[in-house]
DNA sequence: TAAATAGTGTCTATTAGACAGTATACC
DNA sequence: GGTATACTGTCTAATAGACACTATTTA
């Protein structure tokens, strides 16, 4: 006789991450209904019958910020379902990780917040989302150390110090600006230098670079 | 007015890998009925109502290979929901990765299967089931760079010739036996030395050695 | 000019890779 | 003794880290 099956109601939850002035920054809405009403939460949504989970976070990264489809980087970070996650119900959440440069402000209850507070506080925002959260900032860390994923975070012309701020800020860390610029240049198609320059403030002018052709980096670059 | 939320069957599959006779094996099931039927499979089932996943994922991995729920290394791999998948309907599986030492011979239909044939053909596994054992190779092939997983693949005592072999069997490659020695005991907490040595068939015999609490390497152990 | 930031060169300690040589078992 | 495997030591090339120095802008 067969077992009945189960079925769950799947969400797909975002941690958008991006970097505003020197600091890491995670998009959140404040939630306007309980659970956890006037509290700060990863935006997300349920999963359409027919559609697939990488379309479903597409979509909510879409309406939540307002960009294109194909605007930075996406992947899937884990998925999480502890029964009592969710005190309406059981919920499974399948989260995705996003990284973009330069996003617009966003419109409604979302806005971006500093990680740093929230890391801190594991009751700041709402449901499992502390936890989701860290997993999101820990898998970004770990990335950038052997891909080239930093400069997801980077408009599409940047220059070497702007890159190597992301990894400050990302890991915490200072770098030393001569020996990352000699080991990003030197790495083979992590980035690629154009004719233009920065007319910059004060200080001489640094040459531009677009995002190169390598994903990964080897040998990876080791935070301490 | 509010949506109606779908709901979704949930499974977990799972990657079982373990290395015998220097080859990596998975742990397989023959498919008893349709969709796929004859098809070897990844074995998994459904979540139950109230089951958290890892509770899932252990007791397939325990029903499966008839081992306690605490042995071996269980993480969780990734989460595939592709509309199509499972021509029976919608089906989202959440993909554990285990390894296992020195695991019993299975029960049932399940099978011990040598990763190559099953990662050359496409069509050698049921469902998706390809993508999912190529997702959880590639991950244990990347893990052992930077942790200290492949002594998972190991008895509780083992000698660094053993673990070098796990590697080398994983990785596809050879490594030098005497700088393999030198990195390993010389990265604190990798492996700890007992008193303890092979009675060896030939040869001088080695000294055992236990698992150490190290979990992370630092500087990874790179393949090339 | 001074100040600020960009970029290059050089030295050194550490490490990876190659491999010679020694130790200890079984036959 | 011969052979096989375990283990240690040494050399070298490559790399990471530290930092001096030059280049090019604004004020």
């Amino acid at each position: 006789m067969p077992e009945p099956v189960a079925k769950f109601a799947v969400t797909v939850d975002l941690v958008i991450l991006t970097v505003q002035r020197d600091v890491l920054h995670v998009l959140t809405v404040t939630r306007a209904v309980p659970p956890f009403e006037g509290r700060a939460a990863l935006p997300g949504g349920f999963v359409h019958p027919d559609e697939p989970l990488p379309a479903a976070a597409t979509r909510e990264l879409s309406d939540e910020t307002g960009l294109p489809h194909d605007a930075g980087h996406l992947e899937q970070l884990a998925t999480y379902g502890e029964p009592g996650r969710d005190p309406r119900g059981r919920v499974i959440t399948v989260a995705y990780l996003a990284l973009l440069a330069d996003p617009p402000q966003p419109a409604g209850s979302a806005d971006w917040t500093a990680t740093g507070p929230l890391l801190a506080d594991p009751a700041a925002l709402a449901f499992d989302h502390h936890r989701i959260l860290s997993d999101g900032v820990e898998r970004a860390r770990a990335k950038l150390e052997y891909s080239s994923l930093a400069a997801q975070f980077c408009p599409p012309e940047f220059t070497i110090a702007q890159l190597r701020r992301i990894y400050e800020t990302v890991w915490g860390t200072r770098l030393d600006p001569r020996n990352f610029h000699r080991k990003v240049t030197g790495t083979p198609g992590f980035v690629v230098a154009t004719d233009h320059h920065t007319s910059s403030d004060r200080g001489r002018p640094a040459r531009l670079y677009r995002r190169g052709p390598a994903t990964s980096l080897h040998p990876p670059l080791l935070r301490r």
